[in-house]
DNA sequence: TTTATTTGTTAGATTAATCTAACTTAGTAT
DNA sequence: ATACTAAGTTAGATTAATCTAACAAATAAA
């Protein structure tokens, strides 16, 4: 039904929408790395088509039909990417690449399968949620670490804006998800952290990447 | 490198190719469901890219670079059925139109992991060889069993021209690779044979049924 | 409230892949 | 040998997705 290229935008537009669910020509320029004009006209392509809500000049909003066609796409990616580590034996690194390209096979039965064999999983390697077949999406809200005080234990839930880069990161301070953090000290100059975990006494993870560890 | 549609024109014409590794405008034409002025200016693009040795009027012949590069597509189309149908459990005949589309993936690791996984299979669940990671292609000779002679006894060893449809109806038939064929009679009229095999004592298979299936 | 900057749109060009219609070449049959 | 048919090519149009250049609107700064 979709192009493959229609579905990368319902997709960006899922993921960039803020929480009224609005998203502007240029944002979705920059994550996708293509120019603004081209946008526009796709947009207006979506538009036609019902999946997007369009008027000149304000940002886009998905429709309904919209919101779900890109819950599907996520919901193929994150899938792909559960399968690729946990059946596959992928690094949760490496995994991101090829989902992107996996999201767009077009068969119910390849995903179902997935799906069955994972024994329907909630979440990715990545701690993100995976919509159901409707396009719901489990909602548990997590909190930064960078939000918390010194003395606080909370656990690693997710992962904020995963690159690869942070992910190989997070392998060398053997940071992975489920672990529970013990904050020691906070420097309130910067926001740098002293945490201890596992058999780690003390490791100093800088505000940025505190920013992008999601915790409970 | 090349386009998704370029890599599905190179599969074309090596699986096309006749003993000379000759294939006409008109016979892809038919194969690839497209009509003959745009299979000539794509061979028209292949010629360019050295892919293929074209000139007016004649056969379409891939050359060694184009031959290689084909084997790729063909390897990663097998491979990926052979892990649908070993890892994931699917039927053999589910797996071709999934195959098509993830056989584009750009993805050397991905490819290597299933090969790994798989412990490095040799053939498709049809029986068709995978060429190696360097285009070599393990070539066992089988012939049809509609070549063979009352009396004689032979082993199932692969499909050929596998359809949906046809893989259905071997399922039907209990009739699996590696299966041992005894031929009880072959009618001269119009070739329809009766075999026994396993714990069926006596089939019936017509004469078109014969050709598809590849023994030794 | 002007002015400058950023954001967004319009218009027109480009590339890949397809098509139809018209014409040509090659091969087959009378 | 001539005519017919099948196969192949050329020319020109179409659609999807992209771009650049120029202009317009909205927003922020002075
Ligand atoms: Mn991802
Ligand atoms: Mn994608
Ligand atoms: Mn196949
Ligand atoms: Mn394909």
């Amino acid at each position: 039904m979709n192009s493959l290229v229609e579905e990368n935008y319902l997709k960006a537009i899922f993921l960039l929408s803020n929480s009224e669910g609005e998203v502007s020509v240029n944002e979705l320029s920059k994550h996708l790395d293509i120019k603004m004009p081209t946008v526009t006209s796709m947009v207006k392509k979506l538009s036609e088509k019902q999946l997007v809500n369009y008027q000149k000049y304000k940002p886009v909003k998905l429709t309904i039909k919209g919101k779900g066609e890109a819950a599907q796409i996520i919901r193929k990616h994150r899938l792909t990417e559960m399968f690729l580590v946990e059946v596959m034996g992928f690094g949760w690194e490496e995994v991101h690449d090829i989902a992107e390209q996996i999201e767009h096979v077009n068969s119910p039965l390849f995903f179902s399968k997935m799906d069955e064999i994972l024994e329907y999983p909630n979440y990715d390697p990545h701690g993100s949620p995976i919509p159901d077949s409707d396009g719901n999406i489990p909602g548990k809200q997590y909190r930064q670490l960078s939000q918390y005080k010194a003395g606080d234990t909370v656990t690693f839930m997710a992962v904020a804006k995963s690159s690869d880069a942070f992910l190989k990161y997070l392998n060398s301070k053997e940071l992975s998800l489920e672990t529970k953090l013990t904050i020691l000290e906070v420097e309130p100059f910067d926001g740098t952290m002293k945490v201890s975990y596992e058999n780690r006494p003390s490791e100093t993870l800088s505000k940025v990447v505190c920013d992008k560890l999601l915790v409970i």
